[in-house]
DNA sequence: CCTCCAAAGTTACAAATGTATTTTTGTTTG
DNA sequence: CAAACAAAAATACATTTGTAACTTTGGAGG
């Protein structure tokens, strides 16, 4: 976008949100069409240009937080208020998820931004997906200099917003803070190349960082044809069935698990570029999981005993709580 | 307001701000009507319990700012854009006010934000208002248990939002942190009731707190009879005019001074209990403007050389500058 | 037990918003 | 220079939102 746009949407952000304009006279004010201010305002909110928080620390859910919280042994968990999704039919699929990926991404945010606030020099990794995206959009209005921002796990090739390497940029450039990512694939095409991979001097070093994190924010993927590894071409759908077999119920950055946490033993998990779970268990992790259908693989990862933290929306912790 | 129908306020924010379901659909989810869902939402907004932030470093009127700067040797000055409503004829008076000291008030809360991310422990003193007030209802989703707040002056008598007292409780509230006030009346009765009261012991030990303060947020007040301290019954019609004849053009914290920023000669002045000027010279002070009105008032205080920043609003900066 | 009062519900309508379609404008490219 | 294209304007319309008038409900107090 270039930079004249740019500042018209924030003057346009400006007037209606601050001002409490309307479109009309905010259209009037800057020149240009109701229209065009109608799509730049939806645009600001897309891009976390303005963000809307809401100002309050016990939102609900909090029996269902204190059962999760005990029944796998973590420090804390935040859930979002449930949204009562399972027998509405007011709203689509895709939307839903939408819906869960920011609410998760708002409290997460949140609780970023008070980790961030807490101690001057923080370095924080991170995962990729859609969860972890909407984090960085919420997350605005903090600075945070000395903050230092690493992904924990290997670039895809698709440029997607939820890249690891957009992650950790966005993080970077929202805080002022810095950004580091590791500079290779995702998953190596063969073990041998993985260990070349991760002999390379860069890397080594990156992983260093990543290794001394104060804190690690992840999520999971489910096992479907139309999980996001799947989408995104990362792995083959001969993969995925061969990796069902092995038992495996999710994954998290692209380390697959069974329904008791265990890493499955399969070829896939050998080629991964990501801190594993014994590296994982000596640093604090916060679990992300927005969407009903990631349940199953939330349960088995939660079993492994990696995670200290859980951020979830309401519907899934409800079913996550049914799971038993 | 009681805790439910704040819970219920807090999920119906959810619902419609993060969840991105409409007022029907928030309104059958909660089981109540669409119009108090409407109405819910509206409060929450002017409460400041959901807020919207843009994420702006900047947003308009360089020029300006520059020039004011400078002007006055400022060590910074932030001007919201203006709203440019010299000819408008679309928005009343009382709005457009109301729309200054918003944006001003997320300008300045802006700023507060930072200042508290910066170091761990910081006093901030403050006066009074409505434009103080709307930096405290801006301020949203901060925390800082280590920080002070005092209040830089006594109180009203009337309770209002804006209250010295409702000021400082209001930043501790939401940013955890500790409040101070000085419990004694913002106007004496007579010089000597001064000393007395300015004697008492938790006075002097507030005062002190207050000194130290690492930064102070002050606004201005204009003489004219539909002034904030003409309405609340501060100052009585004569007593007004009389400061007018001493050549009074506006206040800050009660006390009042000339277009030369110099304090006048008035008995009112020796009865007003806060910071003087040659207290408020030893401290950082930021001063807040908002509304075209106040231009001359600030003026004044600008030349005083106590003020060492300014946030203050687009037209009012145009206006200011426009003065000479 | 009844009356009064306030809060929420109901209904209705005007205003604002989101979105799709067509037209205009300005820029790029052969 | 003209064709091709993309961006924005103009237009139109369905949905959503804000608001006011009126009705119901559920206590509080006489």
């Amino acid at each position: 976008m270039s930079d004249t746009e740019e500042a018209l949407m924030v003057r346009a952000a400006w007037f209606y949100y601050v001002g409490g304009l309307n479109q009309e006279q905010t259209a009037t004010r800057l020149g240009v069409t109701r229209a065009r201010v109608n799509k730049m305002l939806s645009e600001a909110r897309d891009s976390g240009l303005v963000s809307i928080s809401i100002d309050h620390q016990r939102v609900g859910m909090l029996p269902v937080e204190d059962l999760l919280r005990e029944r796998f042994r973590l420090d804390f968990c935040i859930s979002t208020p449930a949204f009562g999704f399972k027998e509405a039919k007011d709203v689509e699929i895709e939307v839903r998820k939408q819906i869960a990926f920011r609410a998760v991404g708002v409290a997460a945010a949140n609780h970023l931004k008070s980790l961030l606030s807490e101690s001057e020099s923080v370095t924080i990794g991170t995962g990729w997906g859609r969860t972890i995206e909407q984090m960085t959009l919420q997350l605005a209005g903090v600075r945070a200099p000395h903050a230092r921002f690493i992904s924990i796990m290997g670039s895809l090739t698709a440029n997607s917003a939820y890249n690891p390497f957009e992650v950790v940029h966005a993080l970077a450039r929202r805080t002022g803070g810095e950004g580091f990512f590791l500079p290779v694939p995702f998953i190596a095409d063969t073990i041998e190349d993985r260990m070349v991979l991760l002999s390379q001097r860069s890397v080594v070093k990156a992983l260093e960082i990543a290794r001394s994190a104060a804190v690690c924010f992840i999520s999971a993927g489910e096992l479907t044809e139309t999980s996001l590894l799947r989408r995104q071409g990362m792995i083959s759908r001969a993969e995925l069935e061969s990796l069902r077999r092995c038992g495996a119920v999710g994954d998290t950055n692209g380390i697959f698990f069974d329904s008791e946490g265990k890493q499955v033993d399969h070829d896939l998990n050998r080629r991964t570029i990501a801190l594993g779970f014994d590296e994982l268990m000596k640093i604090p992790v916060i679990l992300l999981i927005a969407g009903q259908e990631k349940s199953a693989a939330a349960r088995g990862l939660l079993k492994s005993g990696v995670v200290n933290g859980l951020v979830i929306d309401g519907d899934a912790a409800e079913t996550l709580v049914a799971l038993g």
